[in-house]
DNA sequence: GGCGTTGGATCAGTTTTCCTGATCCAACCT
DNA sequence: AGGTTGGATCAGGAAAACTGATCCAACGCC
């Protein structure tokens, strides 16, 4: 059976609990006629009378109390799902890879939400699933430009470039057996950023630098984290100059071969969203925000 | 803030239950079209998105994971409550008073529930409240033709008249100290029907007898206790011969003065019913029914 | 690769629902 | 008797909802 007409019931409903239609018309924004005629319409769908009328307003029948705590629990529930849904609605969620967040936005987001106090920025710390940037979760991404499989329907707006270069404590390039020739880089230990070793092999087959094991060496599952490995003298990082900058000023890390770098091929730090929200306000104004602060980053990163 | 739209909310969560807009177009009798604007509609309302469209379907996101059970739980309860008032709004609701429930009423609904098995009789045995008839809770009451202030809306179906006359047991009237005189019923204890014991004033007033202490004696909330209080020999009860025709008949009651009867000033019991249903196909097939019962009581009540 | 199928998106035009504003009535109070 | 308040009703208009047609994307099958 079909519910009745929804309308109806919420008329009903806002009656019963002001114990008339005067107070529920003011409620719900309608003439008084329109909450009786809902009622009356409700009563007749049911077979049952709902309210006594009275002449100072309405006492609700047997049925008429049976059916308002249903009616007021599902509306009041359907209320504080909607209302929260709505605020959500307002937030910007953004989700960044975790060695370009906890390295990169995090720290500035600070700012942002300095700047614009009115827009709640949710941020997600994470890698994007098996089918890349989900723009039906997220407002912005982070990504490289080149990234393969991504819909022709989401928006790049470049960053700053991924200059790429092996990096390792001081006393690994300084030490005993310190690391000179770049050909010998496999006979370290090789810190990799993700599973796909991707950065790794990117640089050596940039560099042709063959007879190297690129499925040996340690995977951590972010670049934060073979970073942190490095400084403690485990092995030779590829690292991403622009992220590991502190590292480098600080000498905690070193460019064992400062001349030998190479960008990946699948391009330079990008935002990305969805199409159909590029121009919305608060992704405007997030574009705008990250221009300004990457534009010093871009410099930064040379 | 107000509700969302309804009717944008039940396709939302019937496309949800279904994965699908095509299902829930079936479900609600509406095309996929419909049901397409409604979800995007209810999308733009709150400012998030509910589905991830894809080419079989589509997929919930977060949000739409959240608004679902909200949604479902509440479109159900009222479902069950709407259906289970629409089942009792094809309810025949009677109300009577205890005596003529249990002595006549009730059990004759067997033969009426028989000659009728598509009408669910319910049968409330009661007294009015301070209101009287309640036309809102119930389709049919029995009551007394002329009782006052009832409202002008209520139809009267009279049935058969209210005879009165004192009974007792029979060795109260044939006893050593039996009742004999009419004149001495005050020196037995007269058995009052309700707190009014407007029965008992009723028949002394009609046949001029003084002297009697009308506020003497015992009071029942119903006549059926008064009369078993008699059938006990605890005094002398004003009986209904209608409704006490099993005890006279059995003589486990007797008339003291089987010639001193009278009627009550409101008239016959008569059935009643607010206009307004008083055509209504339940509410014929039912007073039709207790018409030809009540012309062979009729008889019987003389 | 072409064709057919399925599901979602869109829109002009139509239908249905909802609403307003006016009017009426009943029941109360002054 | 007159004024006030709340519910009932209805003609006419506004808004919401819907249909049917069309389009597109993504898949499976041949």
């Amino acid at each position: 059976m079909p519910l009745p007409p929804l309308n109806a019931l919420r008329a009903f409903e806002a009656a019963a609990r002001h114990n008339g239609f005067v107070a529920a018309a003011d409620e719900l924004c309608i003439t008084r006629g329109a909450v009786s005629r809902h009622v009356k319409l409700l009563e007749a769908h049911l077979g049952v009378t709902l309210f006594r009328r009275t002449h100072r307003g309405v006492d609700l029948t047997a049925a008429g109390q049976r059916l308002l705590p249903v009616l007021t629990d599902a509306f009041s529930a359907i209320e504080r799902e909607t209302r929260s849904l709505t605020a959500q609605g307002a937030e910007l969620r953004i989700i960044c890879p975790p060695a370009l967040s906890i390295r990169w936005l995090f720290p500035r987001l600070e700012s942002f939400r300095r700047d614009h106090p009115e827009i709640r920025v949710r941020l997600t710390t994470e890698f994007y699933g098996q089918q890349g940037f989900d723009a039906a979760e997220y407002d912005l991404g982070i990504s490289l430009e080149h990234r393969p499989g991504r819909s022709p329907d989401i928006e790049v707006q470049p960053l700053f470039p991924m200059v790429l270069s092996p990096a390792c404590a001081p006393d690994l390039a300084e030490g005993g057996a310190r690391l000179t020739d770049p050909h010998q880089v496999g006979a370290f230990t090789l810190l990799h950023e993700s599973p796909r070793r991707s950065d790794w092999a990117t640089w050596l087959e940039t560099f042709g630098i063959g007879g190297v094991d690129v499925e040996s060496g340690e995977v951590f599952p972010n670049l934060d984290m073979a970073v942190r490995a490095a400084v403690m003298g485990s092995g030779v990082v590829m690292a991403d100059l622009f992220l590991c900058r502190e590292e480098l000023a600080r000498g905690t890390l070193v460019l064992p071969f400062p001349d030998m770098r190479c960008e990946t091929p699948e391009g330079r730090y990008c935002l990305i969203g969805p199409r159909d929200k590029w121009k919305d306000r608060k992704v405007r104004a997030f574009r705008d925000w990250v221009a300004g602060m990457s534009g010093m980053d871009t410099d930064a990163a040379r």
